[in-house]
DNA sequence: CCATTAAATTCAA
DNA sequence: TTGAATTTAATGG
């Protein structure tokens, strides 16, 4: 039972070859980014499954892109409860909200599985964006893409049910990372599907055994396999919609 | 919310 | 590969 594709670690590259997306932010722009001209222009690391690599409150001194894995973003709320903000794959940079103005990151960020990231330092990128609209343009459209999701998500947590929200994250991760074998490509603990929906576990537990009775999902352990896509979707949005990303 | 049990994962031999 | 140890899910108070 060997035969899995954990993960291809040792490839380490500056160009960025696993990622093949036209879309990719960096990819489009590696050139500019991975100047060779500019010494330390980004340095690579590694980050092991669970490990922290922003603590909220520390100083921004650049920003992070996703190279591989997937990371968890979150912001800690009074009582210790810890609210998600959002997950994010390849191609995504991580650390951008402290980038302009703010000092310290308002966030932190764990690797979920064993990542590889790359960083970019503030000043570099500062240098490229102030030389170069293209990239410049495509930093704006996420920047404006994540604002739109950012807004949308505030309604769905103040406006929508327990139910409603456990289905909403359902779709976003299934939207985002798809699925593998019937089962969603990422694996997520009960908690973490609260922490993103604003809930508590125990609600999350009650949803997916409910959701799993009316054939709307299928559940063992950490994979969880949509089954009526249709449906689910349907149930959104009766009371809301709901957007990519 | 907490305590209990069942189930699943990890780890080491 | 197996099963003991640890972590996580599910249920009921």
């Amino acid at each position: 039972m060997i035969q899995n594709n954990t993960d291809n670690y040792s490839s380490l590259d500056t160009s960025c070859k696993t990622c093949n997306s036209p879309d990719c932010l960096i990819h489009k722009n590696s050139s500019i980014l991975f100047d060779t001209s500019v010494p330390q222009s980004s340095t690579e690391l590694k980050c092991k499954k669970g490990q922290q690599f922003i603590m909220e409150g520390a100083p921004v001194n650049g920003l992070f892109f996703i190279k591989s894995g997937t990371v968890k973003v979150f912001r800690t709320g009074i009582n210790g409860r810890e609210q998600i903000v959002r997950f994010a794959k390849p191609c995504e940079i991580i650390g951008h909200r402290g980038f302009g103005t703010q000092e310290y990151y308002s966030i932190g960020a764990i690797a979920l599985q064993d990542s590889q990231l790359h960083y970019f330092s503030k000043e570099h990128l500062q240098n490229i964006l102030m030389s170069n609209p293209k990239f410049t343009y495509d930093m704006m459209l996420f920047y404006a893409n994540e604002l739109n999701r950012s807004e949308n998500k505030v309604k769905s947590i103040s406006q929508m049910t327990v139910r409603e929200r456990v289905i909403d994250t359902l779709l976003y991760i299934h939207r985002k990372f798809g699925d593998l074998r019937g089962y969603l490509n990422l694996p997520l603990s009960r908690k973490e599907y609260a922490d993103y929906a604003g809930t508590t576990e125990e609600q999350v537990i009650r949803v997916f055994s409910a959701l799993k009775k009316e054939e709307l999902i299928t559940a063992q352990g950490k994979k969880i396999g949509i089954k009526d896509l249709q449906l689910l979707k349907k149930e959104i949005s009766d009371h809301n919609y709901f957007l990519d990303t």
